[in-house]
DNA sequence: TATAGTATGTTTATAATTTCACAAAAGCCC
DNA sequence: GGGCTTTTGTGAAATTATAAACATACTATA
């Protein structure tokens, strides 16, 4: 295999293998192959096979693959091996869901830092944080050298906050607010909107 | 244009259309065009014109597309000109998040039971709702013909809560429980999982 | 050690998706 | 009204993605 662009819909499946291996490696499993991966998630053998080569062999002929070995690998490639420290703006309730979820340990992120424009909540707790004044965020943000955020605002906030992180020196931001925003190339947004997913379903109903 | 089967990808942007003409109606617009759309959504005009095409002709040469006529129509395609109910599983910190998410009003959805399995929570209020005992998942969402259901449960639960869903006549899933779950043929689910969506994003980092 | 059975990595073929390019229609302005 | 500009809808072309096919390598077993 030799080093070229790797198409972003391949990138964005490797997460989807590496939970399903961690799956496989929770119920003690060793070794996993390529047909039993594609069945699991929906997605053919060959294809799991044709992305993983573009990374290099992770399998044996005959045998599969070493659950251990290529769970290892994919954290190496995804860059998830340590874990990032993110920023949370945003201290409603779905900030407050973010900041108790267990979900995030051991996959490559952990909310270093709570921020919320409402002065009522500047300076209470959430979990195990001091909310922090919006305000902050490019001062702190910048300071800590933090790459990952996550804006958990109400819609009319989000660009403003999106450009906070990015003068911050934000790369990766994942947006709950249920607008597009605008960022400069090198910065990566991704949108979680359940009313998106919603209505692709309602279409099939 | 002929009717012919729809590609998921195109049926899977039309929400993002019809987010996108929200805000351009919220703004006061009257009119857009397909190059407009693409600029905020990061998408090709042609592709936006193309997706379109399948479902009919909405646009006026020289002028663009009417705001509001645009709006209907993929409220129509979607099936989201009324409300659809929706059973959400799962009284947590997510489950008290969506219950007061105010994004659903007016998008084709709205939260009208809930449920959990914890003894401590059921008959509990959560919002406007009182906390139903997941046991009876199967009997009251058929008996109101819900379709609709989130699931917002641990890990470890989901694939039952998910079968007595099933069992009860849902349709579409909208699943945050970070595992892959198994439907028989007709029942869609759509996940949604902050973790994949920061590990794609940590792999251009 | 030979044979049968598996499962990989890669090549080739097929299918799906996106982009391009342009005719036709509509608005605008003189 | 005529010419200029804009923007659609759509075939054709280009690109990208998926699936199929297969040679090779490894395991197990007799």
């Amino acid at each position: 295999m030799v080093s070229k662009a790797i198409p972003d819909i391949v990138v964005g499946r490797l997460p989807l293998y590496l939970r399903a291996l961690s799956f496989l490696a929770a119920e003690g499993r060793q070794v996993t192959s390529s047909q039993e991966l594609g069945q699991k998630l929906g997605i053919s053998a060959a294809q799991i096979r044709k992305d993983l080569s573009h990374f290099g062999e992770f399998g044996k002929q005959g045998t599969g693959y070493d659950i251990k070995y290529l769970s290892e690998q994919l954290r190496r490639i995804l860059k998830v091996t340590e874990e990032h420290e993110v920023a949370l703006v945003g201290a409603g309730d779905l900030g407050h869901a973010l900041v108790h979820y267990d979900g995030f340990a051991g996959k490559g992120f952990r909310i270093s830092v709570v921020f919320d424009n409402n002065p009522q909540k500047i300076g209470q707790r959430l979990g195990a944080f001091e909310i922090l004044d919006s305000e902050s965020i490019e001062t702190i943000v910048a300071d800590r050298g933090i790459e990952v955020a996550i804006v958990a605002v109400p819609p009319n906030a989000a660009q403003e906050v999106v450009d906070a992180l990015v003068r911050a020196g934000v790369k990766a931001i994942l947006n709950y607010a249920p607008i597009t925003v605008k960022v400069p190339e090198g910065v990566q947004v991704q949108y979680i909107d359940p009313v998106i997913h919603l209505q692709r379903m309602a279409y099939y109903l």
